[in-house]
DNA sequence: CATCAGGCTTAAA
DNA sequence: TTTAAGCCTGAT
């Protein structure tokens, strides 16, 4: 069956090839396959403002999917709170229609782990290779593996997922989640510091990796991640003339600077400056 | 305390 | 050969 839900502003490929989740496969015909949370799925926009959903019969509702999607975010507001200088009016009108999903937990998690000196094509290669390793199969393709299912493997069997040294770190995660020592569920109420705290207890959280979770996972919108594209971003765009900046320097100008949806204006940021330094762009 | 090398894997350019 | 969405450890 296809759910058609109104969607207001949304683009697919700003969306969903933005590096914010790597679960998504775009097809010839401008549809993309890939999964909300468990379920697997189809997707593409009609007129632009319907997103349309092909899923097996009762799989979904459209609440969850509006829910996956943030489309009850009011988007239009949250660019209003941007500041308007000239860079990110060139961020927002590269990144229309870009909105920040809600993904779980687990999965991001774990994709961000595996996400330290890859490139977003290999870290959503690594996705497949956990699916089709080690998570449940469906028709369509294989569920995410859940951290219960992975806590029986090996490191060196990770290893063989093209995770390279990230297998150590999410051995360790997993058992860290499997001995309750952190719990991804009771994140959901905690405050933005202390549910940072708790990811930071994770073995192979940083705090890039532990700013991206909370964004991407847990709706932290003044979350604001900063790898080295932002890190160069920052430093050229806005402190040309400093030679020498702490990385807590520019988390505090971050915060100040770009408001309280400073994470979704990271990652408007981040998409544009990918692509402007691309060769083709 | 902050800060900073060095090491870790792999694939693509 | 260099580079790519970092983190951890140990030394100052």
């Amino acid at each position: 069956m296809t759910l058609k839900v109104s969607s207001g502003k949304l683009s697919l490929e700003n969306t969903l090839n933005c590096g914010q989740v790597f679960c998504w496969q775009r097809d010839k015909d401008s549809t993309w396959q890939g999964w909300i949370h468990q379920t697997p799925v189809k997707v593409w926009m009609e007129n632009s403002r319907s997103l349309c959903v092909e899923v097996k019969e009762g799989q979904l509702h459209e609440a969850e999917v509006k829910h996956y999607f943030g489309l009850e975010d009011n988007l239009e507001a949250i660019l209003r709170t941007f500041p308007q200088d000239t860079w990110m009016r060139q961020a927002i009108e590269f990144s229309e229609g870009l909105r920040i999903l809600r993904q779980p937990a687990w999965e991001g998690l774990a994709s961000f782990i595996c996400s330290a000196l890859k490139q977003i094509v290999q870290i959503q290669q690594i996705n497949r290779e956990l699916r089709q390793r080690f998570g449940i199969a469906l028709k369509s393709g294989n569920q995410f593996p859940t951290f219960s299912q992975l806590v029986h493997y090996e490191e060196t069997q990770l290893r063989e997922a093209k995770l390279g040294f990230r297998a150590k770190h999410l051995v360790r995660t997993i058992q860290q989640l499997n001995n309750k020592e952190v719990d991804l569920e009771t994140l959901y109420s905690l405050d933005d510091v202390s549910a940072r705290n708790e990811l930071l207890k994770l073995s192979g959280v940083g705090p890039k990796i532990a700013n991206c979770v909370l964004l991407f996972c847990y709706q932290r919108w003044r979350a604001f991640p900063i790898d080295v594209w932002i890190l160069r971003g920052l430093k050229n765009l806005y402190f040309p003339r400093k030679r020498k900046l702490s990385l807590n320097y520019l988390q505090d100008f971050t915060q100040d600077y770009f408001g309280p949806y400073s994470g979704v204006a990271q990652q408007y940021l981040f998409h544009w400056l990918r692509h402007r330094n691309l060769p083709t762009g």
